[in-house]
RNA sequence: GGUGAUGUAGCUCAGACGGUUAGAGCGGUGGAUUCAUAACCCACAGGUCGGCAGUUCGAUUCUGCCCAUCACCA
């Protein structure tokens, strides 16, 4: 075995707003078995991690229920370690970005930067919410795409057609908070300096293997040859977050102190433990440091981070480790499907210890996504785990106990030389260290396959019936539980509740992979043995599916792993998907609103006149009296439905339907088209 | 639209610096067995290795184009 290393590893931090999902859980496992692994090969593995806690969405939501950030934090805090604590993510340190140490290093780092002479401040104009009193984030201004004019798209990119602008170029914006129409307004920012040369030379030599992977190392180099712009890290008061040192008003973009909570978490960890922090951060420093991160997010831990640590006086990372997204059946987790499935109710159906096997199986190390197929994953767990590897035990352990009490006989060497060599030198080793979590249970399965043959070949059952083997009989069962106990050993990063029930079944130590492979040895006695896992029941995952279909009205379709300010937003599902035939039905006109007038007895509706060419104007009842007076709507165009049946009302009749947009969010808005279009035009 | 990745048996995935019959596990079929929560063992099943074209003595593995899926475009 090589040197004790010194290694700090980190997973991205969740944001304080949003429950733990699988999509989340695919990187806290690929972390923790990574970190099991290595505290097992007897290294020094210091696993840190905490919840992102800042922003604006943070603090809008504690508004809304009525509780202030630090209480909603405190909240959520607890969730997310319960869920973590749920999938045996076994973090050193579980921290909090609204911490002193975190502020401790934002500042030094802040202030180091701009002694650097690499931060600037300038004057930005940003969408202003009057009523609110507040900046607007991108995300929470929302408008008409300025390209194909979807409605209702926010304020960094468009959702329908994939535009990416500035949020002062939406039509019509509104303020997603309070709804009202944002003003321009100036403030000034503070910005790191990105594009000064000193960052561009330093991430160009940066940006390669084993700083980040191959494939990583390509986009990055994408992204910094089109040239990297200054980083917007200020925001204004109010904010939830870290005051600027020499900034009164003006707080740290959550992004900025987001990865400082790395620091944060390992410093309060330091400071329990006694370990020295300067010897894990300064430059030079001879520990490793590796992020666990997701292909969403590379951006800030592959450009920035570096970029921030290096001009401030600290080491950069060894690596970052990225990964892709979580599928569920091939798509993106969906709540209409109920595959957008949270820890805690994945936690009340099956044993988390399945899910560790299943993404473990599935991970190699790159950036592919990779997929939870549900039948796949009962199918593969049941085979593998409870009917190879588990069933060796089971199938000898009564022999064990029968017939010689429980203590065990002398080896077959030559049955365990495979898998001495996967102890001492191996793939499976390599490939945990390589991250490629696959290929080593691919290996071990190998094994589980080559340890059941041999109980086959050897027949242990025929020789329990015939006089004279009994030898025979102790040495088979014996050597097959040395091989039980080589596999869970392989296993023990992945399954770590299980090896442990295994360790007290076999009366061991827990085992370790960093001393000398030895056999158990004859005379040892075992425990009464238990059976250890269950087999999945398929209506295990139909009643978890049905669980996540039902109820959260708004459901979100959103990208399994994001992270920050991108978890808040949830639509209504979409419908079931229709052809073009059907759509075609739908006869939609542009209408032009001729007159428009309250409604005598009807709180809700407008009565209007629309003209859509024909020889005289529809008569139609709206229910928008709420969102608009009449006096602002005649002469303006819209969009009606021309073919819906006439429908007969209490105050006559409705010949058709005006085309509105709402949602929880606020609404209704009516549709308008671009100029040009003229009264009587098929939409389609 | 641009860039990148992926596309191998029903399912989940390996693999090939280009070369005799392309692999595994699961599922399926047949057999064997009964120690094991019907697990395990043996055998079989034949997938134009996304499509088209090119380079080559020879390509699924290289090149180009196309299609599909996914991601990124701060």
């Amino acid at each position: 075995m090589s040197a004790a290393r010194k290694i700090l590893v980190t997973s991205a931090l969740p944001y304080a707003n949003g429950s733990i999902h699988l999509g989340h859980l695919v990187e806290y496992i690929q972390t923790d078995v990574w970190v099991r692994f290595q505290k097992m090969r007897g290294h020094q593995c210091i696993y840190c991690c905490a919840d992102d806690t800042h922003g604006a969405p943070i603090m809008l939501r504690a508004e809304r229920e009525g509780i202030t950030p630090e209480q909603l934090i405190d909240r959520v805090w607890h969730e997310h370690k319960r869920d973590f604590d749920g999938f045996h993510v076994a973090f050193d340190n579980y921290y909090s970005t609204n911490t002193p140490e975190t502020r401790h290093y934002a500042d030094l780092i802040y202030t180091r930067l701009r002694e650097a002479g690499l931060i600037d401040v300038r004057s930005v104009e940003q969408f202003f919410d009057p009523d609110k009193q507040m900046f607007l984030p991108d995300r929470f201004v929302k408008g008409e795409c300025p390209k194909c004019h979807a409605k209702d798209q926010y304020g960094d990119n468009c959702e329908a057609c994939g535009a990416a602008y500035q949020p002062t170029e939406l039509i019509n914006p509104y303020s997603a908070v309070s709804g009202a129409t944002p003003v321009r307004k100036h403030s000034d920012h503070y910005f790191f300096r990105l594009s000064d040369p000193r960052c561009a030379d330093f991430l160009k030599e940066w940006i390669t293997p084993p700083q980040v992977q191959a494939e990583a190392s390509n986009k990055l180099g994408e992204w910094l040859s089109g040239g990297l712009s200054d980083w917007d890290i200020s925001r204004d008061s109010p904010y939830f977050g870290f005051e600027i040192p020499d900034a009164p008003g003006k707080f740290y973009y959550v992004w900025l102190d987001a990865p400082v909570g790395y620091m944060g978490s390992f410093k309060h960890y330091c400071d329990r433990s006694g370990v020295n922090f300067d010897a894990f951060w300064k430059p030079g420093s001879d520990a490793e440091l590796y992020h666990f991160i997701g292909k969403d997010i590379l951006y800030f831990h592959a450009l920035f981070w570096p970029a921030e640590l290096h001009h401030a006086g600290f080491r950069t990372p060894t690596s970052v480790f990225c990964h892709g997204f979580l599928t569920v059946n091939g798509s993106k987790m969906s709540k209409s499907r109920g595959t957008f499935i949270t820890a805690e109710s994945y936690l009340k159906h099956l044993n988390p210890e399945y899910l560790r096997y299943y993404y473990a199986a599935k991970l190699n190390g790159t950036l592919e996504d990779i997929d939870l197929n549900l039948e796949d994953f009962s199918a593969r767990v049941n085979s593998d785990l409870v009917g190879k590897y588990v069933n060796i035990a089971s199938r000898c352990a009564g022999f064990i106990s029968k017939r010689f009490s429980g203590q065990l006989g002398p080896i077959d060497n030559a049955a365990t030389a495979d898998f001495q060599s996967a102890f001492s030198e191996g793939v499976i080793a390599q490939s945990y260290e390589s991250r490629d979590f696959a290929r080593a249970l691919r290996e071990i399965m190998r094994l589980a396959d080559a340890a059941n043959l041999y109980i086959a070949e050897k027949k242990p059952w025929e020789m329990a019936k015939q006089e004279g083997r009994e030898a025979e009989l102790h040495t088979v069962c014996s050597t097959a539980l040395t091989l039980f106990r080589d596999l869970t050993l392989y296993l023990k990063p992945v399954l770590p509740i299980l090896a442990a029930e295994v360790e007290s079944f076999l009366n061991i130590a827990p085992l370790n992979w960093s001393e000398d492979w030895a056999p158990l040895p004859a005379g040892h006695n075992i425990r009464e043995y238990q059976h250890l896992m269950a087999r999945i029941d398929p209506k295990q995952i139909a009643a978890l599916v049905e669980e996540n279909t039902q109820n959260l009205a708004p459901a979100s379709e959103a990208s399994p792993t994001r992270h920050a300010e991108h978890q808040q937003h949830a639509i209504q599902p979409i419908a079931e998907t229709i052809g073009i035939d059907d759509f075609g039905k739908i006869d939609l006109r542009i209408a032009r609103i001729v007159t428009a007038g309250p409604v005598e007895g009807a709180d809700k509706l407008l009565h209007l006149e629309l003209d859509i060419g024909e020889e005289k104007p529809r008569q139609v009842f709206a229910g928008i009296k709420a969102a608009y007076a009449p006096e602002t709507l005649v002469g303006r165009l819209t969009v009606m439905v021309a073919n819906l049946a006439p429908r007969k009302m209490k105050f006559g009749m409705s010949e058709g339907m005006v085309l509105a947009a709402s949602d929880e969010r606020g609404g209704p808005f009516l549709l308008a088209p671009d100029s040009g279009a003229q009264p009587g035009m098929r939409i389609k």
